[in-house]
DNA sequence: CGGGATCCCAAACGATACTG
DNA sequence: CAGTATCGTTTGGGATCCCG
């Protein structure tokens, strides 16, 4: 059955998959939040090893982003209380969730320089 | 047959998988760059359409986000010469094959957004 | 109608020094 | 080791005005 819109109104159904993106915009804006995420996916990692992998960031910086994206629900942090200390970052449950997200991403990134270097 | 990595040295797989993800960060990255693409991806949209359709967005900003997008290699931008002018943005072919991200993202946000309702 | 040009501001990023 | 605190810089976004 055909749907009407009067003067073009957006459906609910769009408004929806906006805010839904919107969303999802918001946990991944940072320029470092995507690559964190996939190397997160891969295994739990220590701060100083995200470190290593992020070629040129700051402590700070990484700090920050991790702290966001553990705000969002997306990251979890353990930390083992000894010296000198030691905490690993993994993904939670709803990390995990966006998983499939990165994979999509990371097959058209491929199929993108392909074509890019072809030129 | 394991690969082995001595001092825990990325594979190359990693790096092609991090470099990927990387330029698909580079190419969403800004504001409004996703919902753009979502909205480009239903049909083609002309210049005040999309300006509507982004509640809050400048005209200025705007441009800058199309001409990105237009640089990547993800939109298309047809002029039609005539006055009043009139000009539509649609998705490439590499735009297009951009969707399926945009799909997967959009589902996550959907679950995403059901678990921040429920807490 | 679809911009371009300019200015301004806030946020994001980054470098450095210090610390338990 | 894993931060915090501070500061400086850069970038991006937004507002405004002008134009063909």
């Amino acid at each position: 059955m055909a749907r009407f819109n009067f003067q073009g109104e957006p459906p609910t159904e769009e408004k929806e998959d906006v805010c839904s993106l919107t969303l999802a915009q918001n946990v991944i804006a940072g320029r470092w939040k995507i690559i964190i995420l996939w190397y997160l996916s891969r295994r739990t990692r220590r701060f100083n090893e995200l470190q290593r992998l992020l070629p040129g960031i700051s402590k700070g910086i990484l700090t920050r982003q991790l702290r966001e994206l553990e705000e969002d629900g997306m990251v979890h942090r353990e930390v083992y209380k000894q010296v000198p200390p030691k905490v690993e970052y993994s993904l939670t449950q709803q990390g995990k969730s966006f998983i499939p997200v990165l994979n999509t991403m990371g097959e058209w990134g491929k199929k993108y320089m392909e074509i890019k270097q072809n030129e």
